[in-house]
Order: C-alpha cells, then sequence, then structure tokens
DNA sequence: AGTTAATTGGACAAAATTGTCCGATTTGAT
DNA sequence: ATCAAATCGGACAATTTTGTCCAATTAACT
C-alpha cells in the first residue's frame, strides 16, 4: 500500500486544491484539521511539497500554503507519490527482486505487471483538477 | 506494495513446491539460500506457514519443511499474503481511510477499487502449482 | 546413552517509518 | 519597535517492521 506520507499528501493537496481562492492561504492546523492528521508531521510533508514545487508557501503572520489554478489543472496524482516517496513506486516487483521485467521475471509477474501498469497509467493520467471536479456527483471523503 | 514477510512466504512456498519429491524435506537454510533471504527472519515466516497449515514441519535430525501435492494444488496465492499479513490486505482504501466502500468513497476510489479488484481476483484464482507450471516456457527467478 | 541436526519459542536488536518538539526566521499588524 | 502568527530546519522520540540470538525440544543415527 501507499505509504503514511504519500497519503496524507496527496489529501493535503486535495484539500487545498479544492478549497482554493484568490489570496487565501491555509497553514498547517489548517490542513491537519481538515484531513485528520498529525500537525507536526503534515508540516514535514508540506515542506517536501513546497520543495517539489507542487504548492507556494508563504512565511510569517498570514502566511501559509497555496496551489495556484496552474497546478491544480497540471499535477497528476502519480507525481505526488514520487515526489514524497521517489522514483520506486511504479517499477518494483511484486516479490521485491531488483529487476522487474520481461526478461527475468518473476513467478507473480505475468500476473501482476499489467495491474500495476493500469494503475500507474490512471494515476499518470488523473490531476487534483479531475478528483475534485469528479463528475460532482458524490461529495468526497478525506477525513474516515 | 507487499511486506518483505510476505514476499518471503510467497517465495519459501514456491521453491520448497517446486522441489517437493516423496521423502524430501528443506531446512531453514536450505530455503533461506534458495531465495536469498535472513536464515533467521526465514524461520520465523515458516513458522508461520506451518501455523497456517500450508505446510508441515519435522524437528529433529532429517527434519524440516514439506508440502503436500494437494497444498501445492488448492494454496491461493492470496491465501498465503493473508497467512502472514492477516485480511486487511484485499479492502484497503488507498489513502487509507477506515472504510472503503461506493458509499463513502475517497476521491480515487473509483480508480483504484476496480484495480485492487483485478488483483485480488488475479491473486485468489492463481496457486502454487499455476505458478510452478507457468506454461514451462521461462524458468522463473526467486533471486535476483 | 550420547551426539548431531533440526524446528520452536522467546527475548532481544536494528532499521525504517511515523510522529513530536523547539528554536530560528520571516512577515504583518499594532 | 514590539508582538503575534506562521513556515523552516534540526534534533529527537515512538512505533512498526525487519532481523538476530539462544536455550529448549525433538528425532535419527551410532
Ligand atoms: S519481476 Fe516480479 S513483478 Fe516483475
Ligand atoms: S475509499 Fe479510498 S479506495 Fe475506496
Amino acid at each position: 500500500m501507499l505509504s503514511k506520507a504519500s497519503q496524507y499528501a496527496i489529501k493535503s493537496l486535495l484539500f487545498i486544491s479544492a478549497n482554493q481562492q484568490v489570496g487565501v492561504r491555509f497553514s498547517v492546523k489548517d490542513v491537519a484539521i481538515a484531513i485528520d492528521s498529525p500537525p507536526a508531521f503534515t508540516s514535514k510533508i508540506l515542506q517536501q511539497l513546497v520543495a517539489a514545487k507542487i504548492i507556494t508557501s508563504v512565511k510569517g503572520s498570514g502566511g501559509g500554503f497555496e496551489i495556484s489554478t496552474s497546478k491544480i489543472v497540471s499535477t497528476k496524482v502519480i507525481s505526488i507519490i514520487k515526489a514524497i516517496e521517489g522514483d520506486h513506486f511504479s517499477s518494483g516487483c511484486f516479490l521485491g527482486l531488483p529487476d522487474c521485467s520481461e526478461k527475468n521475471p518473476c513467478p507473480v509477474h505475468k500476473l501482476y505487471a499489467p495491474l500495476r501498469e493500469k494503475l500507474n497509467q490512471g494515476l499518470y493520467n488523473v490531476t487534483l483538477d479531475d478528483l475534485i471536479n469528479n463528475k460532482g456527483k458524490q461529495p468526497f471523503n478525506l477525513k474516515g
């Protein structure tokens, strides 16, 4: 499964994106309450997202985190995950073998690789914007 | 991803199953060398597989682990995983929310749930026997 | 009977992940 | 200028996962 860190990252971005308006910023506390996460840990993750240039931050009173409309539209879910846990997400062998490939497949490769590939494509093709405007039907859930 | 413990469990069983003959037993050391895993940790995992009644063990000189032909045929990969890490594997939300369902979906549910379901079905429909007789083509890899 | 080879079970250790705390810095408002 | 509110960075702590060690037990062989 996804690491907690990545989960918090995605949830944070969904909250910030879904509520972004011009001139509005969200503090760590705002985000942590909205997504029901430990504040100090969430702070670290927001810092990583700033470093990855997905969001921007403003220090000092009245400061906080924002995301631009263009980032909402362009940021793919897969990019968020990779920003947090590096590149090894998309390509790892189900059994942990060092190089997963058709040439040197493990016994479950045939079963696993196509599904992993579909998940990767899905995460690559879905942006924050897609998720927050999810055909409007059901209001989504970030807390549980 | 899968836990190391589950990975070692699957690899151990594949090795034992693929090499099983009447009267042959494999020691912890045999298995650990074959699948390139830490012996003491592998020992714990083999104990869990004995507790789950997937393999049997014989203590003392000449002892070791065996698997019956019927277990090779009947043991599904999903059962191995659940024997090691419990039931929460098949149903967890991608974002870690406590109950994943159509009724109360998180933003990525629509994308993730069907793929998770396909993986579950795949792991449910594949047995040890299927994996070790993988249409014979490529000899598979358990070490890396 | 004694020795050897093996699993079993328990306690322990190391590493990775998750989470906390606090001082330094920056910014806005009084 | 001072104060309050906020991020930033670093060190630290707790928890989970991974991994080790060893004594106890069991079984085969001589
Ligand atoms: S080699 Fe194991 S999934 Fe590809
Ligand atoms: S609710 Fe998140 S994957 Fe189903």
